[in-house]
RNA sequence: GGAGGAGUACCCAAGUGGUCGAAGGGGACGGUUUGCUAAACCGUUAGCUCGGGGCAACCCGGGGCGAGAGUUCGAAUCUCUCCUCCUCCGCCA
């Protein structure tokens, strides 16, 4: 949520910002409009409050002396019924208000290039050597369906399309995926380990912004008020939901394993074989909370903290800044981490490093103060991936696979794989 | 799932319809005393949020006693729903 004050005073500046991200620059006006309808209502209401407690005390005060107050309390009568009108009515404005502020987008960082999608977006820098093989490059699907450690049938069987089987030393890979990053993270970036809830309220939704928006793109239960998370960006944000943190105790900084889920409605046609694009996913989350600023100093190490396990592992990949028109809803400023795919022939997005300034935490009202004196301000929130597994996991069949349909185990997964050093068929 | 109990400020806690603008205590902070510390005594401790006016440091008002609705001229107090915690029963990893 943008500051409503930043609205007010400056509408040309955030009419701007909207447009150059292609959204809908009209919530302004639209905003603004009812913004005065509503302070207007807010206005009169409290006047007559004021009265209405006045009065009232003054009614105690007669009561106590044992006056007749008949006449006085037949008169706030019909003041308090007015003042429930209007209170029905003002929160009805205040539904509509917050339904337009609800759908303003982030405004972009006036660091990001303007551009319309994908195509726009800057390579930053480029890290490792593209992998030559002296023989055709298969896809990973290809790869693991062969090594038998990769079964799409089975997993349609029990749920259907974008679902995968992980068997054999295929599920031990993606487990030890998972504890190399959450190890590299914790011990030498500094982040503190949580594990949280993947099924949470409206709320929480709510605040990092994937509500009420893009309710199609979310599982939702049908029996009760939770949704499935896409992003642990959702239960790590909101452990601080309501909250106000001393200025000291900044940066805060999390890393979350969790299962993600999403609908991917809209993305039919896309990316249908592999595991690239799938309804259930694993990733490793990096979440900071950060004194405003520092918070693009802290994207700066965020983002090579998520490098940081690509070089481990020794996968090419490149960082993109992306454009304002692919910027996502909630972020001002993104790099994409995209590591090479050769059976593709190009750089896919493996990671997506956002700061989101005070956008969510408004929403969220996540907050640090100065002292003990100073007034409560918004942090500004970042995240990004560190990183996805399952795409990981393709990289890797991809990246070093053999010409023998074998594939190499990256150095620093083999402890965590009982030393084997090659996945063969 | 069933039956009870509780939720008041940083913490404990009083308050069952009207000067509650929330008692009292603890802690914290400030002061007096002191060679220093402790004790004692005095004082401060409702923060926050929203609106309005100066548009700065202030002033006025609304809200706020777990959350939300309701009853009432008036709600911390009465009614309903929900949330969280505790005790017991049942079930379960």
């Amino acid at each position: 949520m943008l500051d409503p004050k930043q609205i007010r005073n400056n509408p040309d500046a955030v009419k701007k910002g909207l447009k150059s991200r292609k959204a809908d620059a009209t919530l302004v006006d639209r905003f603004l409009q009812v913004d005065e309808e509503w302070r207007k209502l807010l206005s009169e209401i409290e006047e007559m409050k004021a009265k209405r407690n006045a009065v009232s005390d003054q009614i105690g005060q007669m009561k106590a002396k044992k006056e007749d107050a008949t006449a006085v309390i037949a008169e706030m009568k019909t003041l308090s019924s007015r003042i429930k009108e209007l209170d029905e009515e003002q929160k009805k404005i205040e539904d509509r208000l917050n339904d337009i502020a609800y759908e303003m987008p982030n405004l972009p960082h006036h660091c990001v290039p303007e551009g319309s999608d994908a195509r726009d977006n800057i390579e930053v820098r480029v890290w490792g050597e593209k992998k030559k093989l002296d023989f055709k490059a298969r896809p990973h699907d290809e790869i693991g369906k062969q090594l038998g450690i990769l079964n799409f049938e089975q997993a349609a069987k029990i749920s259907g399309a974008r679902f995968v089987v992980y068997r054999g030393v295929g599920a031990a890979l993606e487990r030890a995926l998972i504890s190399f990053f959450l190890d590299v993270h914790i011990k030498e970036n500094g982040y503190t380990e949580v594990f949280a809830p993947v099924l949470v309220n409206k709320q929480a939704m709510i605040g990092t912004g994937q509500l009420p928006k893009f309710e199609e793109d979310m599982f939702k239960c049908r029996d009760d008020e939770f949704y499935l998370i896409p992003t642990a960006e959702v239960s790590v944000t909101n452990l601080h939901r309501e909250s106000v943190f001393n200025s000291e105790q900044l940066p805060v900084k999390y890393c979350c394993y969790s299962p993600c889920f999403r609908r991917e409605a809209g993305s039919y046609g896309k990316d249908t074989k592999g595991i690239i694009r799938q309804h259930q996913f694993n990733k490793v989350e990096l979440v900071k909370f950060t004194d405003p600023a520092s918070s693009y100093d802290e994207l700066e190490s965020l983002t090579r903290n998520a490098e940081s396990v690509l070089q481990k592992l020794g996968l090419p990949y490149r960082v993109v800044q992306l454009c304002s028109g692919d910027l996502g809803f909630a972020s001002a400023k993104t790099y994409d981490l995209e590591v090479w795919f050769p059976s593709e022939n190009q750089y896919r997005e493996i990671s997506s490093c956002s700061n989101f300034e005070s956008f969510q935490a408004r929403r969220a009202a996540i907050r640090f103060k100065v002292g003990s004196k100073g007034k409560p301000e918004p942090v500004h929130t970042l995240n990004g991936s560190g990183v996805a597994v399952g795409r990981c996991f393709a990289a890797i069949l991809e990246n070093y696979q053999q010409q023998d349909g074998s594939v190499i185990i990256p150095e620093v997964l083999r402890p965590y794989l009982g030393g084997i050093d090659r996945i063969k068929p």
